[in-house]
DNA sequence: TCTAAAAGTAAAACATGTTATAATTCCGGG
DNA sequence: CCCGGAATTATAACATGTTTTACTTTTAGA
């Protein structure tokens, strides 16, 4: 392999190494452009020739993480699509709760930067993703065949954006995160069930809310 | 009344007014602290004593202008509460395109920045007008009572909220946002709706899809 | 082996939000 | 009328993302 790409890879990943060490023990104030590249040992100008900003370096950190998800779980697996849709959120939760504060402050570090290029490509590799799993629900008789794959997967993943940029911004936490999306996407995806896939949902569905009531008894039986 | 306030108050006043005047004439990129501070003629301290940073001085802006919304249009009339809900997409709409960039770029700015205080303040006054209205909902039997109003008050919002930030960050313009936020509260409610409502919810909810392929086949159809 | 292009380095510079410092102005109360 | 405190100013400074400039190193290919 060339050399000179090998050499960039090489210094591509030390500059990924040294934020991800500084992000975690000496937490995200302390990456600054001057400290990363010294920890890095490349100059100022390297990680600029390398990744273009200090955004896109966070940007790759999240990238490396597929953002929680690439795609949806279990293609090709037999169990119903909106079952395999819902697991999305399982592995985001997982993910992200494996080090909370970590992909808190890069995820909040990357929404609150002035570029909104890298973002938008994001969401629209995730958007995509959700119409495309909403095609299958449908194709596979689990939706309402007069839902519009396009407005309705996009409507999916928008709630779950937002719910993810009111956990960055320190709103919700973690669990309350990943209930809000899964009762929000139940109840969206229950107004246009079939008979097929009603029974599923519903019982999803019921079980966040007893979950919630349950834990609004304890806390008023405190 | 006190003149120390008084000066204070036009100041404030100066501030806002050359602020405004810079990024509608200039652009956002001329809105630096010290341009803003001559054009205001007062010193560059002046700002940081009376509005504490650059982000409050925008957020002053947005404020003026209610965000697009104070309240749920209609209070007291006998409308519908789930129409009277709809209409407030209406207001900001109308208001945001009545200076998409103006409005645009002071959002841009507002979300990009690092302080998350001011952004929870508002998304907290908007989160509580949309929770009283879907408790009104319940109340006038237009949702289903097993709804928990705070929940699904604040899953409304968030999805207004992130459709925003979209189109802040150039996703969406004006006309997709309002069409996106409609099909995405339209869709939440009617897994929710009574019999009461669900009526004019379907029938929304169709004339958003119907336009939705008028639109698609005049695309194609060139 | 020599050369030109590419990449990296070092150091300074730049822009801009923000803060510190010291001097100045303004005002109500003694 | 003068004092003390609050606000304002002018100016410099600071931190940090980013760019510029000039110099050095590396490497592919003649």
């Amino acid at each position: 392999m060339d050399p000179r790409e090998e050499s960039k890879r090489q210094n591509r990943e030390k500059i990924k190494t040294a934020a991800e060490r500084i992000i975690r023990q000496e937490g995200m104030e302390k990456l600054t452009m001057r400290h990363l590249a010294e920890e890095a040992e490349v100059s100022l100008r390297t990680p600029y020739n390398l990744f273009g900003s200090k955004t896109e370096i966070l940007i790759s950190l999240m990238d490396e993480a597929a953002w929680g998800f690439e795609e949806i779980p279990g293609e090709g697996s037999s169990r119903p699509v909106l079952e395999r849709l819902l697991k999305l959120v399982d592995r985001m939760e997982r993910l992200y709760a494996s080090d909370e504060t970590f992909y808190r402050d890069i995820y909040w570090a990357i929404m609150s930067s002035d570029q909104p290029d890298s973002r938008i490509r994001n969401t629209e590799r995730l958007i995509a993703l959700s119409q495309a799993a909403i095609a299958d629900a449908i194709a596979a008789n689990e939706l309402d065949e007069a839902v519009d794959a396009e407005d309705f997967g996009r409507h999916l993943m928008i709630q779950l954006l937002a719910v993810l940029g009111m956990w960055a911004s320190g709103y919700f936490d973690n669990k309350d995160s990943a209930r809000q999306i899964r009762l929000g996407w139940c109840a969206s995806l229950l107004a246009h069930a079939t008979r097929k896939s009603k029974p599923f949902l519903q019982e999803r569905l019921s079980a966040l809310s007893a979950n919630r009531k349950r834990k609004a008894a304890q806390r008023s039986g405190l």
